[in-house]
DNA sequence: AATGAATGAGATTTCATTCAT
DNA sequence: AATGAATGAAATCTCATTCAT
């Protein structure tokens, strides 16, 4: 989706990585604005469909529930890293109201982690009284699997930076009763 | 530095919101890119004097070092809120030598925050595998005070903001047994 | 390739003169300077191709070889009269290298008419202590065709030029005893 | 008046060569276009003054005050070298008026040449059907120690070069009955 | 359906000219 | 008289978009 090295992304060289000619995308796309938002809303779609069914599978368990719904983030960020960047960089482009059509869907997006954090809260296996935050800080530590990629790749690859940081995240908010109980997650 | 709304930064538009002619800002930068490099660089300065300067005022105990730390590293994001956002957005027009440059500077600005943090660790007052991961993580949650503050600010100022990150950030790293000493620092 | 009258060469200019758009001469040429190499690449080029062919096509005699390179040389710049002007008028905007190489290539292009000359001066029928003079200074005269055009025009036409031209420079040149035999060269 | 290496003269470049201020320049001359016609008017002064004295100084020798008037253009050429080019290359940058006016001053300039070229004609001494034309290209030779210095450089001084362009320029004009006479003129 | 040459509006950059000091 | 910072119109160059083939 972008070229490394001239990270500009003009519609030749759009078009030139995807192997079409520019004609055929503008039959595709109206501008190249739309482009970018259903770049940005196939991310977000991703995230719809995947992190759910990645809470549903985890089965009942709150803590383990909110393990997978980071994991499935983090996946699709990763399955989309170049998307995820572009989002950042080039939401200038966007006219108001794409920017804020884009807010919006992330804030549904981060939906089911708040929903899964609670529910752990509410079971007492979880301490935070700011649920918000948290899901919010989960969020953005899947991004910053596409933003620092270049900083975390020199010591991590997918699977270590989920485990690392979902260890990391959860020591602060699983109550002290249950942590013997996770440690698989909580790490050493 | 830029324009709410509408968020592309044409030198035009630049000379205008800083009440000068365009040519006058070619006097003092070669080009569109210097001026970006000036500005990263800026703010990349701002915490190399900063936030040393902060955790040296802390005096020793390593905790209130890390929390003096991460609010320096907050309170020059937010004096540079915009400029923060730009280096998300513009790296991309930088060369491959300014990009690389700015990366170097980055790790290195936050070499502090790893060394307060490995303090704490030494000093058995933090517990952590990962020191490095920790401190970036850190560093992340401050940048995200200006690239997220769309979503922050509906719910948070910035000394809350601050003051709960850090809680969040803490209790995941403060050893057990030193959890009750710093119950201002961790929060309800 | 340039106006008459207003003969500034701008983008615009070049690209209505063209009758095209100033977006499609990027597309063949990378800069103006570019444009500028280009058209002095191609009148050199003439001359590197026209004129050993006239010369060849002149017979064996050196004096009626040297007559018939002079007049290519002047053919090849009647055809480019502007793109010549430009040679001498544009030249300061290259970089040292483009000078350069066209300083070179002008020397090239003279190597034939001071072949035919050192000829000449083997085969005792031209008499000089300085062939490359004699034959720099006929490319010169070929060049102030159109260098001085608004004032040669005045009184003389291509071929008049050359003959008129021609008759001075040989007899310079011409061994006393043989200028009977060149008298239509040399004139009444 | 000009800058070796980037041969571009914007006006910061020629104050920064005067070390003076752009201000004061525009005390002295109007725009741009007057100094260049300033410089250009300078040279040709130069010519309409010490041509004539030359020649004057010269004595009654219609030969040598041929050969006089041809070194003192080329010497003015050469105490001017790089306005000499400038009227070569900026002229473009001048309105019709002034090109016009210019063309006319030059035209004048090459009077008094033509005058002795005529002079030597009426005493027999040289033989021409086209004393215009010897005149201006003895003028045009001038000019090309300016034009065409990187070349003759690597061979020539400047009094060099008087002598082998006057020696080559003669031989075609000079009487044969006379060629003796002159020898010195002449060359070997 | 697919191409990519062509367009031209808009971006960056330069530089002759002005003017407060 | 002299400066040089400041201006802004005009130049060069880019690239999203169109359209003939």
């Amino acid at each position: 989706m972008e070229r490394e090295g001239s990270e500009a992304v003009s519609m030749q060289a759009l078009a030139a990585e995807a192997g079409v000619s520019v004609g055929l995308i503008y039959r595709y796309f109206g501008s190249k604005d739309d482009i970018l938002l259903a770049v940005i809303t196939q991310v977000l779609d991703a995230f719809a469909t995947q992190v759910p069914a990645a809470i549903e599978a985890a089965g009942d368990d709150p803590v383990r529930r909110v393990a997978a719904a980071f994991g499935a983030y983090c996946r699709v960020i990763d399955e989309h890293r170049h998307a995820a960047v572009l989002t950042y960089r080039e939401s200038k482009s966007l006219d108001a109201d794409g920017r804020a059509r884009i807010k919006r869907l992330e804030v549904e997006t981060s939906q089911p982690l708040r929903a899964v954090v609670s529910e752990g809260i509410d079971a007492g296996v979880l301490v935070s009284d700011d649920p918000d935050l948290v899901a919010y800080n989960l969020l953005l530590l899947a991004h910053a699997w596409a933003l620092k990629h270049w900083y975390f790749e020199q010591t991590k690859n997918l699977d270590s930076y989920i485990s690392a940081q979902l260890a990391l995240a959860l020591r602060a908010v699983v109550a002290p009763a249950h942590q013997q109980e996770y440690a698989d997650l909580l790490g050493g």
